[in-house]
DNA sequence: GTCTATAGGGTGATAGAC
DNA sequence: GTCTATCACCCTATAGAC
């Protein structure tokens, strides 16, 4: 069943991702993650050589994740801030699965950078950096304004990304938007 | 040296605290602990029989600071928001230590939590709670605004905690400022 | 109260068969 | 490409000396 490398590869990336998500970094080691990928840690080891490759691996996965959620904020009828803000609110997981393959991706390797590993840090911090200045050209190059905008994006990542829920999403969503017309319209304070 | 039981007790929650922030929940394993406090991990192992037991004596411990600065925030000068917003960007970390007792605390605790602890979890949203509640009382109690100002505090807080530094933090803070005052002046919007 | 010694289980990685 | 052994290491927790 699927001799195809690149397959088998995508496979265990994804059961990597998916039990640091689920049962924590703890629990992502290289038999649990073979297991749930149909192989033995022999043939993970295979294909990642050690199991900093597979990190690299989720991290390669990441960045092609991040630049078509990227295109997709660009694009977006809502307007890049308010897209952020709303998709930053995740549902359901601790135990449950993350449905959406960014925000899943995005999960683990924070949970990875939290133990200390520069490269997801420095991953996550570029990316980080792209989505801000997206907000920026929306909001008129008013920096401090998406700085804002997306420290809120990334509280109710926060917060969900724990299984703590925002029962108040659509209202906040709908500040954020009054704030970033308010920002063509009026001045910004700065 | 020190055969004061709680003052012994008070030095492993602090080594256990400054080990998972500064090298990771992993690294933070019970013969580090007792090295770093000056006692073996049979001396550890005395006062808390198990690591979960090292875990509650730091929930115990972040309680206790996390109400010494709830009283702090509620007779801020700058009023709960801002104080909140501010004390959120913490600085230096991820090898370095965290001078502020209550920040590496917190910082433990999330680091803990995500490796799928439900005591962390609840202890943190209880604390959380708090906090916010605090900030709604300030805003005149406009929910939506507490819990974005709340988010903006938090969204800092996530990019401090991982070593991430936030170069325009006065420029945010004093937009936050203008947020709660024209609440209080105009109308809010909801 | 604090120590050493050790049991018992799990983890990443290697070697070599198929 | 994928598997099964196997190694060396590290971790939590217990037992019992001091």
């Amino acid at each position: 069943m699927a001799r195809d490398p690149a397959a088998t590869r995508d496979r265990l990336v994804d059961a990597f991702a998916e039990i640091v998500v689920g049962s924590g970094a703890r629990s992502a080691t290289l038999e649990a993650v073979a297991a749930a990928a149909g192989v033995s840690k022999g043939g993970l080891l295979y294909h990642f050589g050690s199991k900093d490759a597979l990190v690299d691996g989720l991290l390669e996965r990441l960045r092609k994740l991040a630049a078509e959620d990227l295109e997709q904020m660009r694009t977006a009828p809502e307007g890049p801030a308010v897209y952020y803000v709303r998709t930053s609110a995740t549902e359901g997981l601790q135990g449950d699965e993350v449905v959406d393959p960014l925000s899943r991706v995005i999960i683990a390797t924070m949970r990875l950078a939290q133990e200390g590993d520069t490269r997801t840090v420095s991953a996550y911090a570029a990316i980080n950096e792209a989505w801000r200045q997206l907000i920026e050209v929306q909001v008129g190059g008013d920096r401090v304004l998406a700085r804002l905008v997306q420290c809120i994006g990334d509280g109710l990542w926060a917060s969900s990304s724990m299984g703590i829920p925002t029962p108040d999403l659509d209202d906040v969503v709908a500040r954020v938007q009054q704030l970033v017309e308010s920002s063509r319209h009026g001045d910004g304070g700065a």
